[in-house]
DNA sequence: CCTCAGATATGCT
DNA sequence: GCATATCTGAGGG
């Protein structure tokens, strides 16, 4: 399955039980990408790694969607088999490796066949003690060891990769336009990003983690 | 705050 | 073959 892949940052170990995290059930998954990404700030990503578990707290997102979509993977329809997860029905993971060296982790929404999802952009140690530690699409993949491997798991299915309901109170979302899309003609502006206001793990300017 | 190099899988011609 | 990319780290102002 993922023979090869990193183990993630010990730094990250946590006890989704002894939180009572809830999973999100494929209904949701299924509904309003934006919707789907402003709920996911705040959610639990998690990954077991030799029969332990590390999690990280999402801290920002962006929603990417589809066919009309100038920034995103499946614009006009494009079906490679490198986004061929995106097609996929809601709940799965579309992992990609860009630039020439780093990996980003998006969430599939819709329904098979629909072709939208949401990039995992930041997210907090258990501990919110490394601030730097997964801020950034980059960087979340290296601390939790994703790689391309894990592109097309299903994260219903009982494996070592599920995203947890936020136990807590809701966070200030805060929105802007998605980062490093500007090739993308009119959609660079679509607001597209959340992020918690609160967070000293959003990535990016200061001035795109105030604005709201 | 901004600019630029780095490294290469991927998609298109 | 060739241009590009859902980024990051270093260096300058």
């Amino acid at each position: 399955m993922n023979p090869v892949s990193p183990p993630p940052d010990p730094r990250l170990r946590f006890e989704p039980d002894a939180l009572r995290l809830r999973e999100f059930p494929r209904a949701f998954y299924r509904g309003d990408t934006t919707e789907i990404a402003r709920a996911l700030v705040g959610a639990w990503f998690a990954r077991r790694f030799d029969s332990q578990w590390y999690g990280a707290r999402l801290v920002e997102t962006e929603a990417y969607l589809g066919i009309q979509d100038a920034a995103a993977h499946s614009y006009r329809g494009r079906r490679t088999p490198r986004v061929e997860p995106m097609y996929m029905d809601g709940g799965h993971l579309y992992v990609y490796f860009v630039y020439g060296m780093h990996h980003c982790a998006n969430i599939v929404s819709r329904v098979a066949g629909i072709a939208e999802a949401v990039l995992l952009r930041a997210a907090e140690d258990p501990a919110a003690a490394h601030p730097k530690l997964l801020s950034g699409p980059g960087r979340f993949c290296a601390a939790l060891g994703l790689t391309k491997a894990f592109s097309g798991e299903d994260l219903l299915d009982g494996g070592d990769l599920r995203l947890f309901r936020s136990g807590g109170s809701r966070p200030q979302i805060g929105v802007t336009p998605r980062i490093g899309v500007d090739y993308a003609g009119e959609a660079r502006d679509w607001p597209l990003r959340f992020f918690d206001r609160d967070s000293a793990a959003v990535s990016g300017p200061a001035r795109l983690r105030r604005k709201e």
